[in-house]
DNA sequence: GCTTTAATTATACAGTTGTAGATTTATATT
DNA sequence: AATATAAATCTACAACTGTATAATTAAAGC
């Protein structure tokens, strides 16, 4: 009997790599601050690789994001239901955007990349396909869609204040304080 | 009688005009988008002209920033007085992150720069001279700084997802309504 | 064990980046 | 008008970018 799906090298394995280092680096320095080759070498392949198994860059971005976006860390559709649900997010969003923990979702990689123009698009276009929709399509009462937006906005705020430029105090101050902040604002917009 | 301070050339204005285009150009493609002939063209001169002037791409950065630092558009401390604080920042924050307007203060120059680690940095600590502390300064109350550096991450926040980003239906939905949603908000963080 | 085929690398290219040194140009003073 | 001086440019360089082509290597099937 002949096997069809004969991985040779593992070709696999290594597209997994790529997209994996990929989705770190561009988390940290966004899509133009992450070079092909750097990315290759977190996956122990060559800067060819990436070409070979994503045909381009900008190919390359779309699956990353693909991948991260499809994983919310918060605000999840099932959480929705939840009686603290503005609490909860507001608890998760700080923990979450503590300095020493890795930035491993797709605000980091969007917010990265706003300023190229291509990837920017291509984040907008996954972000409205994916997070944005199953999220409105969520909440309850009037101008939901909109409301969703700004929750999404409010995280993507605070995410990079206090993860990535590091705003004092935001970066110093009790996480307890912060989600006490946060809970009434999160409240208003979803309950209204 | 003597002159001594001629312009030849006019060098005032030269390096005026290059801090302009700078300016600018950082706000819509960041420290690492905005190359330095693309600067220099925008000023009606060469690259060098920039070195000659500021140095380095690094020292032009910081002094755009000390510049759209000083005037912010928004939550002025002396606004902060007035009734209807929150409304009017709401709304001064949808007309302002309307498509068509051009992104000219520096939350658009920290946030397209917040992938290089050199920029953020600068960024960081504009802002925390700047504008951060002339605001929790201002408000009153408990919290007084985390509240504002919450304050300012929405801003920022709403401005990159509107804006930059476009997010359906952040950058298509009524302002009004947008107003609405945001002032409750506001106000919250504003008078707790 | 040899051949075939796919995974991986090596080399190279054209474009861009920030910047340095030498040179040219314009203007104010003599 | 000639000269000194500062403004602006020209040329160039070394490092980087994404990517294409050609060569190499390892493993599967016979």
């Amino acid at each position: 009997m002949n096997k069809k799906n004969v991985k040779r090298r593992n070709a696999e394995a290594t597209r997994k790599a790529i997209l994996e280092s990929a989705r770190k680096r561009f988390a940290l320095a966004g899509y133009d601050g992450a070079g092909l080759r750097e990315i290759a070498a977190g996956a122990d392949v060559t800067a060819m690789m990436v070409n070979r198994y994503f045909g381009s860059k900008e190919q390359l971005f779309a699956e990353v994001l693909d991948h991260v976006m499809e994983k919310p860390f918060i605000l999840t559709p099932e959480a929705l239901g939840s009686p603290n649900l503005a609490r909860s997010t507001a608890s998760a969003l700080v923990a979450i955007t503590n300095k020493q923990e890795e930035p491993l979702d797709g605000f980091s990689v969007m917010l990265h990349s706003a300023s190229n123009k291509k990837a920017a698009q291509i984040a907008r276009l996954k972000v409205e396909q994916g997070r944005q929709k199953s999220l409105s399509d969520a909440l309850q009462g009037p101008l939901a869609a909109e409301r969703a937006a700004i929750l999404l906005s409010i995280v993507a705020g605070v995410q990079v204040m206090r993860q990535t430029i590091g705003i004092t105090p935001l970066a110093e101050a009790d996480p307890d304080d912060l989600v006490n902040l946060l809970t009434p604002v999160f409240d208003k917009l979803i309950n209204g």
